[in-house]
Order: C-alpha cells, then sequence, then structure tokens
DNA sequence: ATGAAAGCGCTAACAG
DNA sequence: CTGTTAGCGCTTTCAT
C-alpha cells in the first residue's frame, strides 16, 4: 500500500511546488532560499520520507563517496577487530563509512576485494596486506587512490606504511627469558607466508645468537598456525632428551596452544607470546606479551589516510611502530627453578 | 602524468572504436557480440585500467548496491567482531559488500547511522539494536528496506528477528551452580538497559527462586558492565558475613573481572560466564560458559536477510535459538569443598 | 531568490 | 550483431 519506491527529489519538489534545483538548496541547506521556502520543502521530504540517494549524489557532483574500505586478514580475528574498531572511531570523526572486508591471507581473495572496492569507487583504502605481489595497485594508485598499509608492508608498490618493529619485539622478549635463565626456548610460529611471523623469527635467532645459543631447529615449530597444530609441537618437544623450559609464539592463537599443552602434560613453561589481546595476565603462568598495538596501527594508518584526503601529496610514508613489552607478571619464578 | 581521472565506458568505447552500448555490453560479458570485437574492447579496457562504476550501474539499471550495512554495538569486541565475521562469510557468497558501523549502544548512534546506510542505498540492514525505541525503522521498512534483528529484539517495530534463549541459558548455568551445592551465587550484570542483560538477570532469580533460594540484592552488582567495576562488586561481596562462593557473569567483560577479583583476594570460587569466547579452558577454575554462538546468529541472520532480498515476503519471522552450555571443565572440585 | 538545461557514468529500451 | 535515444537521482552551470 506505500513503497512506489523511494521519493526522490522531484517528488519533494513537486510536492513543495518548487523547482528541483530549489529542493535542492534547501535540502542540503544552502543559501539563497528563502526562509519559507526552505520550511516548505523540508516539510515536504520529511512527510515523504526522503533519503537523499548519496551515489546519485556523488556521481553528480564528482566528489567523494565518503566511504573507505578496509580489507584485513579476518574481522572475526580479535586482533584485526581491534585495528577496525579504532580505524572506525578515527573515520567517524569526518562522517566517513567503514567497508570491512576479510581475505584471509589469500592475495587472490585480496585482489578480488580491492576490485570490488575500487568499483564502489571508495576514497581509500586501508590494507592489512595478504602475502604476494600486490603491483596491480600500481594503476588504482595512478588513477588516484589513496592506500596505507598497515600491520604488513605491501609488495610491488611504495605507499604510506605503519607496521611495528616485530624483529625488536621478539629479541627483547628472548632476551628477557635467557636473562631468566632459559637456554632451551621454543619458536611457535604461525604462518611463515606472513611477514610479520618472518620478522618475529628473526628477532628469535638474533637473541639466541647474541647470546651464544644456536637456534635449534627442533625447537622450531613453523607450521603451528593454530592452537592444535601449536599444541601438538610443543608436546612433541617436551619428549625431546633435552626439552624446552619456555617458548615464544608469535602468534596469539600459538600461545593460546601452548598453554594447552602446558595444560595436559602438567609442565610449566615460561611463556611469551605476540599480541593475546585477551586478558592474558589470567593465564598461568602470566606470559610476557609483545604488544603490537591493534588500535595504535589502526588508528595511526586511519589518520594518515585522512591526511591524504585532505590533499597531502608528499612522498610514501612508512612509520615503524615499537612494541611494548607487558609483562603478565614476573616470569621470575618459574626461571629460578630452571637456574636453580 | 597519468590519472586525468577514471577511464569511463565511454573512453573504453572510443579507444575501441565502438559504440557506447557494445562496450558495455563486451565488458559485462554479454549476449550479442562478435568475439573479435569484445576482445578489442576488453583489451581497450585493460589498456586504460577501467574499472565500472557500480554507483552509476546501480543508478542507471536500478538494480540493487549489492552492499548490506551491519550495525553493531562495537566492532572491537570479539562477541561481535565474531557475529560480522559470520555474517561476511554468508555474504561473500553472493559478492555482497559489508558496511559495518557500531553504535556503542547509543540510541542516538544508531538513528543517525541508519540513515547513512539508507542514503547509500544498501540492500539490507543487520542490526545488532541499541535499546531504545526505533520506530523510525518503519518508514524505512515501508519503502523497501530489509531490516533484520539480531542477539536482540528491535523496540518500535516488527521484522525478523533471531535471538537466543538468554533466561533459560542464565538459569540453566545457576541450576547447575546449584546442584555443585552452591547457596550463595553472585550476579554480575553488564549494562541493564540491555535487553540481554535484562533477561539473563530473569534467568538468573528464575533458577534461585526454584530452589527456594531468594536473590539478596547485595549480591547483585548491575552496574558492573566492565571488568574494573565487577572486580570490585566482588571484592567487596567478599566481605559480606555470607560471601558468594560462585558467580555468574551476563557478559564476558564482568566475568573477567570476576576472576581478577579471585586472583586478588587468593579465593576461588566457581565461575559461569556468558559468551566468553577466548579460551575460557584456560581460566583456572574453568568457568561454566553460556555461548550465545555469535557465529550462528551472524549467519542465520544473514541467511533470513539472503531470503528476503531473493524476494521472500512472508511476515516477519522470530527465531530464539538455545544457548550451549560449555563445562569448560568440571566444576564439581570446588563444590564438593562447599558443601562438605 | 528561483529555475531550465545539461550532464555525471552507466544501462534500458528500442531500433537498424 | 551493433548503434541511438532516453533516463536513473542528483548537482552543476547559467539565466531570470
Amino acid at each position: 500500500m506505500s513503497a512506489p519506491g523511494r521519493p526522490t527529489l522531484a517528488d519533494v519538489a513537486r510536492r513543495a511546488g518548487v523547482s528541483l534545483k530549489t529542493a535542492s538548496r534547501a535540502v542540503n541547506g544552502e543559501y539563497g532560499v528563502a526562509p519559507e521556502t526552505a520550511d516548505r520543502v523540508l516539510h515536504a521530504a520529511r512527510e515523504l520520507g526522503f533519503r537523499p540517494n548519496r551515489m546519485a549524489r556523488s556521481l553528480a557532483s564528482g566528489r567523494a563517496t565518503a566511504a573507505v574500505g578496509l580489507v584485513i586478514a579476518g574481522v572475526a580475528d580479535p586482533f584485526f577487530s581491534m585495528v577496525a574498531g579504532s580505524v572506525e572511531n578515527v573515520l567517524a570523526t569526518r562522517d566517513l563509512q567503514l567497508i570491512t572486508a576479510s581475505h584471509g591471507d589469500d592475495p587472490d581473495r585480496q585482489r578480488t576485494l580491492v576490485q570490488a572496492l575500487v568499483e564502489r569507487r571508495v576514497d581509500g583504502l586501508l590494507l592489512v596486506p595478504a602475502p604476494g605481489d600486490a603491483s596491480y595497485l600500481a594503476r588504482e594508485l595512478d588513477h588516484g587512490l589513496v592506500v596505507v598499509a598497515l600491520d604488513r608492508p605491501l609488495e610491488g608498490v611504495t605507499v604510506d606504511t605503519v607496521t611495528v618493529d616485530n624483529r625488536s619485539g621478539a629479541a627483547d622478549a628472548v632476551r628477557q627469558l635467557i636473562a631468566a635463565g632459559h637456554r632451551r626456548i621454543a619458536l611457535l610460529s604461525g604462518d611463515t607466508r606472513l611477514w610479520t611471523c618472518r620478522e618475529r623469527l628473526q628477532g628469535y635467532r638474533t637473541a639466541l645468537a647474541e647470546a651464544g645459543l644456536g637456534s635449534d631447529p627442533e625447537l622450531i615449530a613453523s607450521s603451528a598456525a593454530d592452537a592444535a597444530g601449536a599444541q601438538q609441537a610443543i608436546e612433541r618437544m617436551l619428549r625431546l632428551p633435552d626439552p624446552p623450559t619456555a617458548f615464544l609464539a608469535t602468534s596469539p592463537l600459538p600461545g593460546r596452544g601452548g598453554f594447552r599443552a602446558m595444560r595436559a602434560s602438567g609442565v610449566q613453561l615460561d611463556a611469551a607470546t605476540f599480541d593475546d589481546v585477551s586478558d592474558p595476565d589470567l593465564l598461568s603462568p602470566p606470559p610476557l606479551v609483545v604488544q603490537s598495538g591493534p588500535e595504535r596501527l589502526g588508528a595511526l594508518a586511519a589518520r594518515m589516510m585522512l591526511e591524504r584526503l585532505d590533499g597531502f601529496t608528499g612522498p610514501a610514508r612508512s612509520v615503524v611502530l615499537p612494541t611494548t613489552l607487558l609483562d603478565a607478571g614476573p616470569a621470575a619464578g618459574i626461571a629460578t627453578e630452571v637456574t636453580a
């Protein structure tokens, strides 16, 4: 009985007895409309339930769409959802809408998503790059697309980038474990196609080398991207003649797997893990947490994007943020046991 | 040196030496184009880096925008991010883009967001309603907007809704605590403006009443929406002459607060909590977890929306899903202590 | 202060 | 098989 499609501005104009242009002016609150006329138009609009069509608007005006795309590995992942949250907060200050999409670290999927967003003419693209070449973006950049990479660098094109110093973060954590007396430190790595994981592995190796401890391949589980895989890996390592006394997990999931392994086998290890954002202090023993700071990453990337949208045209900037080492509870307790 | 704006279909047509319409057909892979001509057009498109403007497309064709809005309390919240993830998965099967936005339980903000999404002409709206009246949606429904509410009912309009049986979930958890011997069970409630929290409170009361245990106001902390508040509340309760021996938290955050309180005061309580999605089994003691199942909620709501988009026009449906009670580890241990 | 005409980038009818 | 003419809903010129 209703819904003959949505009312258009023409409908509003007709109902108010004015021209299309006058209605447009009134609705947009522009100058040059008699207060009384404007009132009449606004009234008509309200009665009709008029909602301007933003697509038509930006098509006609050539102005921006006021939407930005956020392409991440996975929305459901707490780390990335925190990134999304902080991005949203920054964007909301400018009434920019967020179109989110996940590529699940699949480069082809990423390409598809980027294309879809370009076809929607988003003003900008915030990207947590999937592994692999992304030089196809060059063409979009040429056509004026603003792209900011975050958490990982983008391969194949040069754009504003904000990452964290993963190597130092991992190295610091390992150094602290070594200082606590550990000599056999396992590494539970997430997907090694990921730049972040590879960097963290480097940091791990560096810190071990510094201390004159070679890195034992048997203590490196590089295919333990999920909790179950990591758990098995640790359980296997615990059966070694010279088992680990501590571990570093390059992502939260393997870290949790490590804790499960401890639980299942009744052994206590000192733990260090990256980016565990859900109350790591309630775990026992409380792990060392290397924090990338997802909110900080997202907020900074979003701000860099806003600067570009505001007209900044300098060369691509690259920001490398330091990680924060959170000691969820001193690891000393276990450590002394080990050294004793 | 490049970027004279994006190439349009007209540019492609000109370069390929064909008419606009032919170019359109070729680009869209429609019938009725000589293979050789199509090839020429596609080539031109590729060279120019042509990307169809979807806004123009849907404006001209009157077809849908292939975008749906997801308005939730907060993207950064793990529960809602899991909802978002499952929604995205379902929508991806139809190449629908997701525009996400958070209202932070502010009804005004929700209204603003809904309006913005309507102005973008999203095909549908998935909504975790903020508290308060939303009858303004009636007008949009009239104009053909498809709305599906999830996790909470929408006040003021009748739309497809998918929620869970919060009362039974809470009651079941409390019953189990009672069965384990507890008589003094605290309630840590999140924001009581929220329907879910109020329902859970009801369930809590019901289960206590069933067992002939009145609900003691001193054991109900209804302003403990965050972890810190809940922690303080529990710590206060522990100083009561007759302190609680267990608690039920209506949301994950208060639940975590409860665990912090236990830790800080060195007291062990049996715990039950709603929707703690991050390895509750690693907490000690492992809590009972009442699971709303965010993925299930999101996926079902998304599917209901797809049915509507596919033309289903029946009356509004309301699905109430059962919760799942996850026993992260038998609570019996502590319970026997209590009853002994 | 208001309006008529043209056009944004594309598709939808109809022709040829 | 291909092209022409409208027109989507809105904003621009440029008049009046």
